[in-house]
DNA sequence: CCTCGGCCTTCCACTGGCCGGAAGCCGAGT
DNA sequence: ACTCGGCTTCCGGCCAGTGGAAGGCCGAGG
């Protein structure tokens, strides 16, 4: 099963990470335990298609092909491309840390973040992943999210982050209701310790919560809900230009 | 050799284009030349991984997963997160639409795009390809890219998109040679009729040309030349944070 | 200078995973 | 109820993929 080709040609591009974005093949092949050989030529494959390129010093490396083919992912390229004009409003009018990001699996999924030169450095990153209960845009992703995943979620582990990171069920429970009442999350303590998050859901054209937006100010500013209207204001204009009725 | 299990693989992703994101297994073994029986297999195994996605419809579509993956390509993210900051602040200043481009093969592949909503409505989309020879950004890269890419261009019919179109060797020979004396392109002509763009130079830590940046403006604007300066200090502000010596 | 070690590349005989025809399933249109 | 188009499952033959082994390359260390 795990021996499919598929699966080893998946395997070696799984190898790639944020933190090792280059690799020899000799990495390569222990990191998707191949034997040389076979990663070898896995590797000649996809380089010559263009998925993966050589670096000057001989090491691989994503190529642009696949990054072309992976800008075509409808939740890729599709929401990031009909919410990047409400993004720039949203960062020139606050210019703080602006992020979109989808719910993947039981995990954030971030699209698109503008980081202003002064505002505070967050850890996130393009393409990067974190647990739903820890973020502002998860909490928002969570609550609207079918039952199942809500229980699976309050049923597994809520690894702590910060002092301020929800990690009790109820607590949970209670900051989901909140965001379900007011339509956006408020949250105290994202993945930093000295920033707060003022997230809104984008809706799909069924009406659906295919997406959620936050900014994210220094804890030290001015009441953090004060931008509470511009953020639902940009989501809902998101929302509109997806097509959703309301 | 075409017959190879991850050149299948690779057939079934090509088999996505952005004018036809969304896909049938039918048309998908029929776009990659694949017995439907192994374009199943294959689907279903990208599909467990993530590099594809169901939609409601069950119809097929790139992943997410994929997407992240083509996150890591290094002139895809490496290059854009740089670069970003800079763009956006090009785009405050002149609410035009800024572009940022890379070579790749003899075409040129556009990774950024910010579009004003009021700007010139171009034809350009993140993730797609042209060729050198009728863009800003190409003149720009093949100016500074190797001899024997500018012979093969040169030597190359050049395909005419609009009446101000390079399409003759001489023409795009001395339009080069301008390039590369005074450092930035002033394209008359895009794709676009109406349209004008003054790209730039970025620069990598060994010195040579990794990407191209650009502005475009209405024709019927003020003159172009007055965008030089202010692409030109972006241009170089990207290149000194990606490291150009200089 | 030679040797050693790490990495990459090529070669080739064996074998087990892939191929794809065929048959069954499902839902929509008539 | 029948048909049609698309999707899924099944299974035997066979060939493409596998991976051990050997050789080339380069730089470090003796």
């Amino acid at each position: 099963m795990g021996q499919s080709v598929t699966a080893r040609v998946l395997r070696v591009l799984a190898a790639f990470s944020a933190e090792r974005p280059e690799l020899m093949l000799t990495e390569i092949g222990r990191r998707a335990e191949l034997p040389l050989t076979t990663a070898h030529r896995i590797v000649g494959e996809l380089t010559e298609w263009g998925a993966l390129e050589r670096a000057a010093d001989g090491r691989y490396r994503i190529g642009l092909r696949l990054w072309e083919v992976g800008a075509l992912a409808p939740r890729g390229l599709g929401l990031r491309e009909s919410a990047m004009p409400f993004l720039e409003d949203l960062y020139a009018v606050t210019k703080q840390n602006v992020q979109l990001a989808v719910l993947d699996g039981n995990e954030v999924v971030y699209l698109e973040r503008l980081s202003g030169r002064g505002a505070v450095h967050v850890f996130t990153r393009v393409g990067g992943r974190l647990p739903l209960h820890a973020t502002g845009v998860g909490l928002v992703l969570l609550a609207f999210a079918t039952p199942e995943l809500q229980e699976q979620v309050l049923a597994s582990p809520l690894k702590r982050y910060t002092s301020k990171t929800i990690c009790h069920p109820d607590e949970l429970r209670r900051a989901l209701a909140e965001v379900r009442r007011t339509g956006v999350a408020v949250s105290e303590g994202q993945i930093e310790l000295v920033s707060l998050s003022v997230a809104a859901p984008v809706r799909g054209p069924d009406g659906d919560v295919v997406a959620a937006l936050s900014v994210v100010v220094p804890a030290g500013s001015a009441d953090a809900r004060a931008y509470v209207p511009v953020v639902l204001t940009a989501a809902r204009g998101i929302s509109r230009v997806l097509g959703c009725p309301d």
